[in-house]
DNA sequence: AATTATTTGTGCGTATGTATC
DNA sequence: AGATACATACGCACAAATAAT
């Protein structure tokens, strides 16, 4: 016998669930009806019938019938669990992203499991595996290297494929269509730089990252800013780096050389928080003055923004509202799995003490 | 008929298996001898056993015999998974603890399933339950108001009666043997006020928090080391606050009246960074400055202490290190599961510009 | 190496209990 | 109250895999 005939009930059971478009509470044959049209025992078909209850197919009630399951619902004994990948979560802004979204999804109930990808796409994999294996009812994302096609993205579809919603928060991936909940790059670029233009600087620096696409928003957004004002932009002033550079980029001898280079140059655009943080300590050891010698913008206000000798002038990110964003989505999303929605939020500028008028 | 007869054998053998402390891979009575022996039929036997068999206590093999399975081998669907509840994890230290666990537990293959209680007791609950339901290979477990009995505790015991390693960080609860790691809270308390007696401070306030075991800690630190160089307590010179009153403990009206009162002090041991961050920003309004009119010492070494104008004293937190121990502890617990294993972090005292010599 | 007994897997038939409609 | 539908339970037969002889 090639396949058991439970076996073959249950796959044609499932195929017809499937195929024809049942949904959760609609009612199945009856076992003796089943019986007659498989021309199998009772036995047979409940072996069949108890299986696909035990997988979550179908549930029954005695003497009313066997019908078809909610999966979504929590008929199955697992807790309800929210998937969230991010690259990081120490520091900075991810744990208040994470605390919004915990806000949301434990009223009504969610758990969140954890995974970080450390920006490694090799270790996302990993992580998508292993939230693949538990049953989720919707996963949260942070891409990992959003600006390269991710070749991870065919395990986003799976969830698709099961009708789990999967958004992604903060970026995107190129060409794969999604819920998403991102922050306006381009536009937080744009008010930093046109800032700087406004307070009378001219020649700019920008430092941005390179591999995620937050830093190519936010250059943009800085290229929109020189455009409007109609000043030419002069890449020479541009310093790209990647997530592997991200601690060594600011390091006081190359410091020195590539602001000699550039000598003139009043302003600074940071790709963010942190990275302005270093270079505020390198100034120190330089006997470089902020606002002074150089006015710096940055990026996210994170607490260290705000807590600092020369508080910096810096554009909020939303982080918590993010996250609370994103939950809600997701309880939106899992009533309507079918559906994308998008979300583009529109950050501030935070004016402190880390900018003047020329 | 009050409970069906498969059930009553399925009770049986749940029993049969633990307390004949059954292992991985040894062999249950074949289905005969369990017909014999319960005077049931076969059909009987093999529902009960598939039942178990589907629950993951037993698997079968064909021809050879039924055998107790592993509860935390990969035999099941789902995902290894290690639950985390903490009280909070935004901001502060509680990123760096769940981070170095996440170094870990990842390099494993674990996923982390987070849960936060926001120190209230109800809401932990709610938690332990979502978690219960989640087939979990660990419970790593920051307690809630941990100075309270906790009516909780019989949901922890629920997880190590199914074999499910539980460890406490931070704190633990009173009566409740346990594995543990926790930061030497005491030792703390004792070398903060150490430090301060050394510069010749004598009256010297102290802020700590009522309803966890660290504030009792630091505070009886703080009682040893006035005792080890003979100097009288004054304890009206103590102020004690609660989780709902730590964002209005420091407030400058009622601070003002609380410091006229115990005028004479030149010392401050106060229970976190966060309060004494709010502290700092209280003096700055009132024109006292620190170090000259009081030195401060407080706990944790978050980032923000060493980021402040005036750079905080404090006794560093383990953070990263204490998440690494915790998560290679609970490595070894699921080894062997009833051993408890405790693990006491010394802190360190930093120096910095918030004291000095009277 | 082949046989045999053991053990689980599949399948049918029947009877009775119990909840629902 | 009766018909219907699922739940529990017993018994039998044979297949397939395994382990011991």
């Amino acid at each position: 016998m090639a396949t058991p005939k439970y076996q073959q009930v249950m796959n044609f059971l499932i195929d017809f669930i499937q195929d024809s478009g049942l949904k959760y509470g609609d009612s199945m044959p009856t076992e003796s009806e089943l019986m007659k049209r498989f021309d199998v025992s009772r036995h047979t078909i409940r072996r069949a019938l108890s299986e696909l209850v035990n997988q979550g197919w179908l549930y029954t009630m005695q003497g009313s019938g066997t019908y078809v399951a909610d999966p979504n619902a929590d008929t199955n004994l697992s807790g309800k669990m929210i998937g969230v990948i991010t690259t990081y979560f120490k520091d900075y802004i991810f744990p208040d992203i994470l605390s919004g979204m915990d806000d949301v999804l434990s009223e009504e109930g969610y758990s969140i499991l954890l995974g970080t990808t450390k920006n490694k796409t090799a270790r996302e994999k990993v992580v998508i595996n292993n939230m693949l294996n538990n049953q989720l009812a919707g996963l949260i994302v942070e891409p990992t290297k959003s600006v390269f096609p991710n070749q991870n993205i065919h395990l986003y579809q799976t969830f698709r494929d099961r009708g789990i919603p999967v958004i992604f928060i903060h970026a995107t991936y190129r060409g794969f269509e999604a819920s998403y909940v991102v922050e306006d790059d381009e536009y937080a670029g744009y008010i930093a730089t046109k800032h700087l233009l406004d307070l009378g600087h001219k020649k700019i620096l920008g430092i941005f990252k390179q591999d995620d696409m937050q830093g190519h928003g936010r250059y943009q957004g800085y290229l929109n800013a020189f455009e409007e004002a109609e000043v030419a932009v002069d890449h020479n002033l541009i310093k790209w780096f990647t997530t592997e550079e991200r601690k060594t980029i600011i390091q006081e001898e190359t410091l020195c050389q590539w602001l000699d280079a550039r000598s003139g140059a009043t302003g600074i655009i940071c790709y963010n928080d942190q990275i302005a943080v270093n270079l505020l300590n390198c100034f120190k050891g330089m006997g470089i003055h902020v606002p002074r010698d150089y006015s710096i913008v940055s990026f996210d206000n994170s607490k260290l923004a705000a807590n600092l000798e020369t508080k910096l002038t810096t554009v909020a990110h939303p982080k918590a509202r993010l996250g609370e964003h994103a939950a809600m989505m997701m309880l939106e999303l899992m009533k309507e799995p079918t559906k994308y929605l998008q979300d583009v939020m529109k950050p501030e500028l935070i004016v402190r003490d880390s900018t003047r008028k020329l």
